[in-house]
RNA sequence: GGGGAGAUAGCGAAGUGGCCAAACGCGGCAGACUGUAAAUCUGUUCCUUCGGGUUCGAUGGUUCAAAUCCAUCUCCCUCCA
């Protein structure tokens, strides 16, 4: 059953969470996220669409699946068309054409992987980087990325942190955490926006103190959210991640959201939900659309793979998405196998759609006391090499 | 009828005595992908019981050694009549 919050107007100015009910077993809980563009259960999967569209589909595809927030990022916005075109348009909303919630990341995690292999570039002002466009050298501070976000006007707008690699040492990580607070308090000083919430982002590795400390510290500030970054951007493992989310969670707030960066698969989400996490957001169901990979109850397949040229079944019989009620994998595979951009449409439809089912099942769960059923009922059938 | 050019792995195409089981591209097969420099990247692609075996239009020859040189044949393209 999916329970359908109306959406109550703009009698918000930020975002406000409300903690319905918590599992009794675990972490996991089930809330409601209160947006300036409608109302929305939690935990969440968040489509992330960072040139202002969510590869290949269309808002109202978006909509169709049940899909709330999505995406958007500040670098590539910011580089093109430019906040100022944006603004321009009305916002991202009006220019995207997308009237529910929005959230932004900073940049960070773009910037970062430009600069990876050059520490010199990460200085206290920020990150000196080239652009991916055209190779021109570029400034990002935290400062910036607080009022290009105001400009694209989203519903929530991340600091500025850093996302240092994983294999950064433990003094490294020390003085990045550091760091990651003194600009996230640089950010939230020039934060203008009335209309939109600002998330500060946990860092510290996997080490218990630091990210500790650097929740403490986040929380502090007052956020209108809290983030936990750094894990599943540069080959973290999976213990690793795990253990960021328990050092961090037991010091953030438990009426404000948690929301665990760049994480989607799902095994990852039951994780995560198991632990408090309320809302992720990755680029896995797109990109692997577009590479032919499917989620299935069962594990991931591959829909190039010779043994789909004869199987005029869908995808997933149980599956509700557009994909599944009127295409075959053989049909699928024949358009990825052509290069054709309608298997990579529908793909993604499916993928988006099967983690956001997974979301409606899992919050249905946790309503009833039964998450960790619903969670170990899900691994055993679903089978993934890194699970093994 | 006369002149010229050519035949290489599924396809296209390098290679013109040994380092060639044969570059490269395409196609095929598989893998990776977690806050999207990603409709990308990687591996593999004659057979094999992994020792080896059989290949470069066909047959015969030269040589220690031939996809590479010689002879004949077959097929294909092209120009002139």
């Amino acid at each position: 059953m999916i329970l359908y919050i109306i959406a109550r107007g703009c009698e918000f100015m930020k975002i406000k969470y409300e903690l319905i009910k918590k599992d009794k077993n675990t972490n996991a809980r089930y809330g409601i996220l209160n947006t300036n563009h409608g109302s929305y259960e939690t935990p969440i999967f968040m489509p992330v669409g960072t040139q202002a569209t969510v590869k290949t589909l269309s808002p109202e595809e978006l909509k169709e699946m049940n899909s709330a927030v999505i995406l958007s990022n500040t670098y590539h916005l910011w580089l093109r068309p430019g906040e100022d075109i944006v603004e321009k348009a009305g916002g991202l909303h009006s220019f995207m054409h997308y009237d529910g919630p929005i959230l932004t990341d900073s940049g960070g995690f773009q910037v970062f992987s430009l600069a990876k292999n050059k520490k010199k570039d990460i200085v206290e002002e920020g990150v000196h980087f080239k652009s991916h466009l055209d190779g021109r050298k570029l400034l990002l501070t935290p400062e910036l990325s607080i009022q290009i976000q105001n400009k694209l006007d989203s519903d929530i707008a991340m600091s500025f942190d850093e996302c240092p690699p994983a294999s950064a040492d433990y003094t490294y990580l020390k003085n990045s955490v550091e760091r990651t607070l003194r600009w996230a308090k640089r950010g939230k000083a020039v934060h203008q926006n009335d209309n939109q919430s600002l998330f500060g982002i946990v860092q510290g590795g996997a080490y218990e103190d630091l990210r500790k400390f650097s929740a403490i510290e986040t929380v502090k500030m007052n956020f209108d959210g809290y983030s936990i970054g750094g894990v599943a951007n540069d080959g973290e493992s999976k213990e690793d991640m795990y253990k960021a989310i328990d050092y961090s969670i037991p010091y953030l707030p438990s009426d404000k959201p948690r929301y665990l960066m760049g994480v989607g698969e799902p095994i990852d989400l039951l994780e995560g939900v198991e632990r408090g996490i309320d809302m992720f957001d990755c680029v896995l169901p797109t990109r692997l659309a577009r590479h032919a990979n499917a989620f299935t109850r069962y594990g991931k397949i591959n829909l190039r793979n010779q043994k789909y040229k004869e199987d005029f079944a869908p995808i997933e019989e149980t599956c509700d998405c557009y994909a599944c009620k009127h295409y075959t994998k053989a049909y699928i595979r024949h358009l990825m196998v052509a290069g054709e951009t309608f298997g990579a449409r529908l793909l993604s439809i499916h993928n988006i759609r099967f983690l956001i089912h997974m979301m409606e099942e899992i919050r249905a769960s946790i309503r009833e006391n039964q998450f960790l059923e619903y969670k170990n009922t899900f691994l055993k059938n679903y089978k993934d090499k890194k699970n093994d």
